[in-house]
This record gives C-alpha cells, structure tokens and sequence, in this order.
DNA sequence: ATTATTAATTATGAATGCAAATTTACAAAT
DNA sequence: ATTTGTAAATTTGCATTCATAATTAATAAT
C-alpha cells in the first residue's frame, strides 16, 4: 500500500476496510481476526492494522481478548432493541426540534430528499431506496444541530448494521416505511414537534421490528 | 511499567492515565501531546502510547490532526450545550424507566445512596458529595437497564469532563442540586415517570447553567 | 487407543528502527 | 528590525524485530 495519499492516516483508511469487511459480512459477528491474514491482504504492516483494531474496538464493532486478539463484535437480540431506543429517543427529539426551529429552506430541503424518496419507491430501487432513507434522517439530524446527538446516532447505527437483516426489502415494509415518512415529514412541515416527535419513535420501533 | 497485572492490556492502562492527565488539566485543552514525553514518564515505547491516543482520539478526548500530532480536545460552550441536551435526554428517559419498572428493592438501593449523599452535604464534605453524585446518576442508569444509552452517556460525560468547572462547589448550588435530587427520587419512589424525567431534565440543565 | 507431557509453531504485545515530513535555528538580504 | 532562505533537529507514521504467552503437534506412558 504504497503510492497513496496521505490525505488520510492509514490506519484510518485500514478502519474503513475493515468495516466495510464486518458490514458484508465478509467478517462475521463472532469471527476472529486474523491480523496476518489482514496484513498481507493490505499490504501493509501489523502496526497500523492494530491501531485501526483499537479504534473499531472503542466504537464497539470489535471485542478484544486479552492476549487472544480481537473478534468481531457479536450482538444480542436484546441490546439491538436497547439500541434502538436510544436512538428512537434521540432522532424524535431532534424531530422535534426541527418541527420547532428549521427554516422554511431547510424544510424545502427536507421535502426534496422525500421527493426522491417517493420516486425511488416508484421505481422500486431498492438500494436507492436505503440511500434516501439514511439522507432523509441524517439531514433531520444536520438540521437540528447537534453535532454530539448526530455522532452518538451514528455510532449506534453502525453497530446496529452488524446484524443486517434487510427488512426493508420485505415487501410491503417498504411501502409502510414511506408512509411513515410521510406522516413525519408532515408533521414537520405542520410545525407539530410532538407529533413529529411521536411518529419517528413509532417509525423507528417499527424498523426495529422490520429494521429501517 | 513492568511487573503489572497483565489483566488489562498496557495501551488500556496507559489510556487511562491520560485520561486523568487530561481531567486534572496538567494536559489542557488544545495543549500538544508529546508522545516522547509521555513514553519517558511512562517508561513505555510509543506503539502502546500510540494506541491509547487513537483510542482516546476516537473517544472524542483528543483530536488528531494529519503529520502534525494529537492535541487535547477544546470543546467550545456552545458545543458543551449540546452534550448536555443529549445527556438530560437520556438520563430524563431513564428516571422514565425506573420510575416505572424498577423493584423496590432497587428503589432502596437508590435511596440508600441517596441518604449518604445527604450525609456528605451535611458534612461538607464535597469530594464525597461529587463522588455520590455520579454514583446516585449511574445507579439510575443501572436499574433502567439499557447498557448502550449508559456508555453513551458515559462517553459524554466524559467529554464534559474535559472543560472542568466545579459548579458544584459554587456556595448555594450544592444545597440546590441536592433539593433537586430529593425530587427526583420522591418523584421515582412515587412510581411518578413522566415527572421524575422532568425533574432530571430541569436538573441536568441547572447544571450546565451552574457550569459556564 | 487414550491420556499426559513435552516440544514446536504461531500469535500477541511491545520495543526498536527508519524514511519522510515538519518544525526550529540560524543566516543573509532587504 | 523584519523577512526570506536554507540547513539541522525533531517528530510523525509505518515497518521490522523481539520476547513471551498460547496453541498445536508430537512423543511417551498407561
């Protein structure tokens, strides 16, 4: 891994791959790390592998073992519904606050992302589809403003992408989760926080269910 | 640093040094940290020091910046409003909980702790009040039972931690925040959820009043 | 054949080494 | 005195090496 960069440390670009590796898959929950195998794979040396190691491991997609090295975090049932209330909690709250304090531009942004949401739908492009989904939420969150509820929302959801079991391609989830956005975007647009608030809970405790 | 328990990995321990250089402010927010100076008073190499700072990079305490090293984290005030709107969010949500759901059992418990805070205040003895403080919050964590939203919460406080303003100490607001702390608990004991979390609301945000 | 014991292999944790980039020190010139 | 240019020193990022713990393989004993 020569010729490169520099834009980025590389133990940072090692992280990406890495999760990138976890969330197909490619690592499963609970399998070991091979450090050597990684290494050589990469082309590089063990020392930036580890150091991404550790960084992974404090976002809490990797467990380490003492003197066993590192696996892949594997989550229960029960604490995927833990995380998803906590980010149920935050994301209706930053509903909230949108309904209450986002200017009519940002609204028009909003209802831009939905519009494409809608179309997507349409086509039945299903990884447009997700795309839009994940713009529709972030840029609820970006425009509510609060730099360390977005990172805490992140972090979860990445965890939660461990165990991806694509419900939105459920057929019929789908059609529901728009609708759902639906509602919510309107209540936003109605200026109705507490609606707005209540609805995103709902939506995300349905995902929960069907996971979106 | 030799002959340690090896029951915690070195770049762990050595991450929680920093961690108490960083609160104590002998490392100061925006201060340069100077790995070769650390390895010496450590009497480590740099691979583990390294590791603990993108550790605590990723934490949030430090912030990386490419071939120029690792500085303490400055957190602006309007950034510290946002952390704590996220924390009353989450701990509201939480007395939420235990109001609800927590045996009586685990309500004595809380009481418990809460009596000896008493104590503390009557005796003026602040570091026992602090200490209980914190034990009183995370116990309320603890009994609501979601593991995720306490390492949340963990983590923030933690940044928080990092612009050190004992408002605690400011005369009147002890005496305040430990009025308020009766509420609250009277509040959960009364199996009264919607107003225990308004209650830790309120609290949470005298607090970041009391602390700027 | 099965279990115990010991030797060989491999993996982890940590130290050291090295090249490139950055910062500092120091002159020279305006 | 301030600015510009250049060489030396430091620092960062990554690779390599080394010691020890853990795992596997091999041998011996029952």
């Amino acid at each position: 891994m020569n010729q490169t960069l520099a834009n980025k440390p590389l133990y940072e670009e090692v992280a990406d791959l890495i999760r990138e590796k976890i969330f197909t898959h490619e690592l499963a929950p609970g399998s070991w790390i091979d450090e050597k195998s990684l290494t050589t794979q990469f082309g590089i040396s063990r020392t930036p592998l580890r150091e991404a190691i550790k960084v992974l491991a404090s976002e809490g997609l990797i467990t380490m073992k003492i003197r066993r090295g590192a696996y892949v975090t594997e989550v229960d049932i029960n604490e995927i519904a833990q995380i998803f209330h906590v980010i149920a909690l935050l994301e209706g709250n930053a509903c909230k606050e949108v309904a209450s304090s986002a200017t009519d531009q940002q609204l028009e942004l909003l209802d831009g992302i939905h519009l494409k949401l809608e179309k997507a739908a349409a086509d039945r492009d299903i990884d447009r589809f997700f795309e839009l989904n994940q713009e529709f939420h972030d840029k609820i969150q970006e425009i509510s403003g609060n730099r360390w509820m977005r990172k805490v929302i992140t972090d979860l959801r990445q965890v939660l992408k461990l165990q991806r079991r694509n419900s939105l391609t459920k057929l019929g989830r789908l059609e529901q989760s728009l609708q759902e956005h639906r509602q919510i975007l309107s209540a936003i647009i109605a200026r109705k926080g507490d609606i707005a608030q209540e609805l995103m809970i709902n939506h995300l405790q349905q995902g929960q269910v069907a996971a979106s």
